[in-house]
RNA sequence: GGAGGGGUGACGGAGCGGCCGAACGUGGCGGUCUUGAAAACCGCAGGGUCGCAAGGCCCCGUGGGUUCGAAUCCCACCCCCUCCGCCA
């Protein structure tokens, strides 16, 4: 959510950052500055009636001790209710229209990403690695996996249905193995704090990092609650510190946690539709960072530094891109994205999300921080980043280290976590 | 799911329907004292919003209601605790 009071002051730069965006169907920002008057007018008469009604109730709390007659002061004094009460109402209607707006409204993108129409507009930033050459022809991880028995896609249709996978045996092993590598890596080396939350979170939640009122079509909601499947564990992290005023000397907060994710995939349909790249459920470790608004691009950086660790241990190629102003997620006013190289698709695909969303979800979801210890608090900038998505990981790994009779090589770094395992083996 | 108890400021804990945005204690901040620290003593300290300002309005789990006036009364919901039932 955007600043009421910064739009206010500043219309023409607003409308200008939003039009980078591109977005048509974008709420007025006349409209909405419209109302944010209305709603000050309106205040300012309102007030003035309650004022003068608490002075009246307070003296007639005195004149009655005194003995006095106060039965015309109430009577004058139930009729300026009625008034107020009408008042009231009205501000709230207007209050409400002006919420619903404001949620309606992206982030600001900054000025240091690219401006384009769409992901064409990307920049790429750096590559690492080298793309794989084969002396044979490469098998996408869809048929590499089955193959080896790790992977069944059929099976997960008839329990559930399409866009679901299931690991067996040393597949099981392996997600696990990626799981638990990656959250070493960020607690041990990286700084960060191990999280475990709720898979299921409320709908105030779901507001507080933007997931909704905009995106509903994409969650799944559980039927009956007011409890939605998190299509990422940024949900729950982010909002562990809702409505909360943190010590400055609490800043950085930097959280991984491991979760499953869940999204309806509203409007992708016939794409990714083989494999583990777009499904309804897959795992991720996700990174998470409160910080101060000063620092928060070079937290940024080193965020999306530590998610390509993750990369250069399993040896996986990947480049770095930064979204270009038509790419850029609601939330976010700025993105990196990290692609590993795809040999089945024969191009790099995303495989972790890095954003910085300033103080957007901070203020939707409350979070602040008193930057010293008599100052006004502030809200606080919040990150995330994939780190990384477990599941086009494992993909990658199938696809990048398999071997022309099927098996394919483990990477060193996930052998302490395969019980040493080496290779994965088709069966005879 | 059933029965009962409770949600007040960073924490603990008071609070006759008006004098309560809220006693008191702890903690925090500033100061006095001290070579320094501790102790003691004095003082300062919630959040939001409107306003150029003076100042006003709102907030005692959330939302409604009663009343001239609600932290205090009524209703609903949420959360926490105890007991019973069920259960991984």
């Amino acid at each position: 959510m955007l600043d009421l009071k910064w739009i206010r002051e500043h219309p023409e730069e607003t409308r200008a950052a939003l039009a980078r965006r591109g977005e048509e169907a974008l709420p007025s920002i006349d409209e909405l500055l419209r109302l944010d008057e209305e709603r000050r007018r309106l205040l300012a008469t309102v007030e003035e009636k309650k004022a003068y009604r608490n002075r009246v109730s307070q003296e007639i709390g005195r004149a009655r001790q005194a003995g006095e007659d106060v039965a015309d002061r109430m009577q004058a004094m139930r009729e300026l209710g009625e008034t107020i009460r009408a008042l009231d109402e009205q501000v709230k209607a207007v209050e409400a229209q002006i919420e619903e707006r404001l949620l309606q409204i992206p982030n600001l993108p900054h000025e240091s990403i690219p401006t384009g129409p769409d992901e064409t507009a990307n920049q790429e930033i750096r590559r690492w690695g080298e793309p794989p050459r084969f002396a044979f022809e490469p098998k996408p991880h869809w048929e590499l996996g089955p193959r080896l028995g790790i992977l069944d896609f059929e099976r997960a249709a008839k329990i559930t249905g399409a866009r679901f996978a299931l690991y067996w045996g040393a597949g099981a092993r392996l997600e696990r193995a990626l799981i638990s590598f990656m959250l070493d890596l960020h607690t041990q080396e990286h700084g960060y704090t191990e999280v475990f939350p709720p898979f299921l979170v409320n709908r105030a939640a779901m507001i507080g990092t933007g997931q909704l009122p905009k995106f509903e079509e994409d969650m799944f909601k559980c039927e009956g609650t007011d409890y939605y499947l998190i299509p990422t564990a940024e949900v729950p992290v982010t909002n562990l510190h809702a409505g909360e005023i943190l010590a400055a000397d609490q800043l950085p907060l930097r959280y991984t946690a491991y979760t499953a994710c869940f999204r309806a995939e509203a409007g992708s349909a016939g794409r990714d539709t083989r494999g583990l790249i777009r499904n309804h459920q897959f795992d991720k470790v996700e990174l998470v960072k409160l910080v101060r608004p000063e620092t928060s691009y070079e937290e940024l950086e080193s965020l999306v530094q530590d998610a390509e660790a993750v990369l250069q241990r399993l040896g996986l190629p990947y480049r770095v891109v930064c979204l270009s102003s038509g790419d850029l997620g609601f939330a976010a006013a700025k993105t990196y994205d990290l692609e590993v190289w795809m040999p089945s698709y024969g191009r790099y695909v995303e495989i972790s999300s890095c954003s910085n969303f300033e103080a957007f979800q901070a203020r939707r979801a409350g979070i602040r921080f008193r930057p010293e210890p008599k100052a006004k608090p502030e809200f606080v900038h919040t990150l995330n980043g994939s780190g990384l998505a477990v599941g086009r990981t494992l993909a990658a790994l199938l696809e990048n280290y398999q071997q022309e009779d099927g098996s394919v090589r483990i990477p060193e770094v996930l052998r302490p976590y395969m019980g040493g395992l080496e290779v994965l083996q088709p069966p005879a």
